[in-house]
DNA sequence: AAGGCGGTCAACCGCCGGGAT
DNA sequence: CATCCCGGCGGTTGACCGCCT
């Protein structure tokens, strides 16, 4: 059943916010402060939940949050930010001064999931969405047989998907180059300590979980984004972090190598061509930076370089902007 | 003028993780 | 170590608004 409610429901009031319980809440937290949300209502004199409280005061009187619409240059970093971590919406609301969570979600499942539609991007993988459907209708669907049934070769085996779900790799129009062996010690290690492929009897050609390395490997650059600010721990990338670093690593550079040559190719971790160990100075000094960060700086400052980066947007000559997704 | 419809966004809900006890 | 409390988060809801018929 969960937790049980944070407050007294009979007893709080819900819905829109008065102007005048706005101006109790700013009074108060304007001289005491933000601290316990709990106490807040009562200190505060209103009859609202807690929560709501500091959901009002951080979604909208907060100082310095800006109410104005979302710029061209606001709207291709949250794009961008989407493609590198997902719904992970306080992170990209913490790139966009004065912006919250919710307003990039409600920016973003009101206009800007839209627009990429409109463009044939799928919002949700950012991959062109006639490549999203040729996966999803090569995938093998089984109707439920009879108990017994034993299984047929009807089925056709689905072709093996890419490697790589970026979208850069899409725009480019290219196919990715194979792993390199240190990639492949990856893929190896996560294939064996996955679960069984429950249909692998079936000699049904099943997707790997090592297909889902390139996800995997944005995962790990959330996880190490978040463990500068002390917030994420326990997702399934942890097991082959220190892995996905040095993918990372390779990631990077390529990218940059790749945008220098001005092929404006964004090599994905997982399938980028070998050109040998992430032991570079460029790779280095890119996971260095990271795990300074744990240190030093935030996660603002992170993104940050990785944004400074031209390579992060599919090469020089296909930035976000120039993509179109702007108005 | 009125009703239908879709878009927008403030607010709520429930889950999760971290810290305190 | 276990439990509880709190803040934070992402998903969802529903009121409100403007446009269209």
């Amino acid at each position: 059943m969960g937790r049980p409610p944070c407050c007294d429901k009979a007893n709080v009031k819900k819905g829109p916010w008065t102007p005048e319980e706005d101006a109790k809440l700013l009074a108060y937290t304007s001289t005491h402060g933000t601290g316990n949300w709990t106490n807040v209502p009562q200190r505060a004199g209103l009859k609202r939940c807690g929560k709501s409280c500091r959901l009002r005061y951080t979604n909208y009187l907060r100082p310095n949050l800006k109410h104005e619409n979302f710029t061209q240059e606001e709207e291709d970093l949250i794009v961008t930010l989407h493609a590198m971590l997902g719904s992970r919406w306080s992170l990209i609301a913490n790139q966009l001064p004065g912006r919250t969570d919710n307003d990039v979600k409600n920016y973003w499942n009101t206009k800007l999931s839209k627009k990429l539609r409109q463009r044939g991007i799928d919002p949700i993988t950012h991959r062109p969405i006639a490549d999203v459907m040729h996966s999803i209708g090569a995938l093998v669907i089984r109707p439920p047989q009879p108990p017994g049934t034993p299984p047929n070769g009807s089925y056709l085996p689905a072709p093996p998907l890419p490697l790589v779900h970026d979208v850069a790799y899409h725009a480019a129009g290219i196919l990715p180059p194979p792993p390199t062996p240190q990639q492949q010690a990856v893929i190896a290690r996560v294939d064996a300590d996955a679960p069984a492929s429950p249909a692998a009897d079936h000699g049904q050609q099943q997707l790997r979980w090592s297909d889902f390395l390139a996800d995997d490997a944005a995962v790990a650059v959330k996880s190490e984004a978040q463990q500068v600010i002390g917030q994420y721990h326990r997702d399934a990338a942890v097991a082959v972090k220190s892995e996905a670093q040095q993918v990372l690593g390779q990631y990077h550079h390529e990218s940059a190598v790749a945008a220098n040559g001005g092929g404006g190719v964004l090599v994905a971790a997982g399938s980028s061509s070998g050109a040998g160990g992430g032991g570079d100075d460029g790779a280095a000094a890119f996971i260095d930076a990271i795990l300074d960060c744990d240190k030093e700086t935030g996660v603002d400052q992170l993104i940050a370089e990785l944004l400074a980066d031209p390579a992060y947007y599919a090469g020089s000559s296909s930035s976000s902007s120039e993509m179109g997704w702007g108005c």
